[in-house]
DNA sequence: TAGTGGTCTAGACCACAGA
DNA sequence: CTGTGGTCTAGACCACTAA
């Protein structure tokens, strides 16, 4: 059995192959990406990914943790294998860091401020490494909490990945929303920290008639296959016990 | 072969076990801990191990696989399997967020201000889940960079897990490596950020005249079985282009 | 060339969920 | 009861490392 390509795109031969159970796990992420598997559809089971891929059971299993571990799936044994719904609060809210002094995320509304379709700055272009000619879509938008602003969001995305996010309503949503509707599979994220004063159109647009610290939230997210998806920078007053969470192993 | 238990502690059964892998884990990371197997040392072969625990070679590639995520090991294909050093700088700074522009993390000098051993306070009971009449080793440290005092950490540690940090020497210490001398494995970590201003004390202890706001980090991390090991509470003067950096996926 | 971990297979039985 | 994922086995061959 040297060098055969099956009808679902695995690549088998003796030499030079990625391994199977990763090519098994790209096909899969491919498939919920594009919505050929829908969010909280149960997707066939083992023995039948197995005998579609051409693999054993093992290597499909491998595959399944794998993206399980990267929140594309969820098992539950008995029961069968489902795809994440992404837009679901417990996976929208991964991204989402600020908390209370009880440990919940905050919860609120979204004041989009301004919607703009552009050329990427020189800031951009660096944190989601496009050309200096390409396109964004620029965001700004205040998050509130009751009824107070608390934090003000100047977001980037590539027009590239998600092309037409024109109107104030796309705006507020969340990233992992968008993403899900533009076929875009989210991955790992980065966070650079630090504190700063608030400059005067800060102040103004959070409400606040002097100039606090804030603490200042630099971030950009990566897809599934770690093309820069999302660059934000967020300004966050503090008060009231709010508190960054970070967890590490 | 219902019900036996074999040699090295690994209880078989068709009833009511533990997985197999995640006894053989937890027998690999006990000889870690306990120096057993020292730190950069080969362990044995895949097969060796299998042989020794009774159970096949793939139940043995489970576990040193979650052990090699757990940190606890590095293997290396054609090479071997082998301890990782928790004192070596990549695994010492793990718990290490403080970054400079760059993305390095600070280099610099300890100071120790105090070392205590005492019954807990009402919030390291809390934090380190002791009872009230339980006790900790408290420690008052100033980290330094550049000739220049950039935080002041507030250390517990229960008494219980590390009996006798006595000195200052080793005060100053990384957690990591007192955890590595006191056959102590440590796993996951929390932190909390928040900002505030120095309290007089503080500032006196960064050496700083007025009282400017600092970044607060609460942190707890656990041992390698969920034990809280330390808490710290960190105030940070975040001036000259310094970062916290989160992580996230 | 010998020995290691990495991938893959084909099969068994178990634990769990739901009809 | 049937079907699912979870665990475990015994074996094969591959890719890499070092002597």
């Amino acid at each position: 059995m040297h060098m055969q390509n099956n009808g679902d795109g695995l690549h088998t031969s003796r030499f030079l192959t990625r391994p199977l159970y990763l090519q098994a796990r790209d096909a899969i992420a491919h498939r919920i990406a594009t919505g050929t598997w829908k969010p909280h559809a149960a997707i066939p089971n083992e023995s039948e990914l197995a005998r579609e891929f051409g693999v054993s059971a093992g290597t499909i299993r491998k595959a399944l943790d794998l993206a399980e571990a990267e929140r594309l799936l969820t098992r539950r044994q008995g029961r069968g294998t489902f795809v994440n719904d992404q837009s679901a609060a417990e996976h929208a809210a991964r991204y989402t860091n600020i908390r209370n002094r009880e440990g919940e995320r905050l919860s609120g509304d979204v004041e989009v401020l301004s919607v703009l379709e552009t050329t990427v700055s020189e800031k951009e272009s660096r944190r989601l490494r496009l050309r200096p000619h390409e396109r964004v879509h620029r965001i700004r938008r205040v998050r509130i909490t009751g009824g107070k602003p608390y934090m003000l969001e100047d977001v980037a995305m590539p027009t590239k990945l998600f092309p037409g996010v024109a109107s104030h309503d796309d705006a507020s949503q969340q990233l992992t929303v968008l993403a899900q509707r533009f076929c875009v599979l989210l991955g790992r994220g980065e966070e650079w920290l630090t504190i700063g004063p608030a400059a005067p159109d800060v102040a103004a647009a959070l409400h606040v008639a002097a100039e606090p610290m804030l603490l200042r939230l630099d971030r950009v997210i990566y897809t599934h296959d770690g093309r820069p998806a999302e660059w934000r920078l967020a300004q966050c007053l503090m008060e009231d016990g709010r508190y960054y969470r970070a967890n590490f192993r």
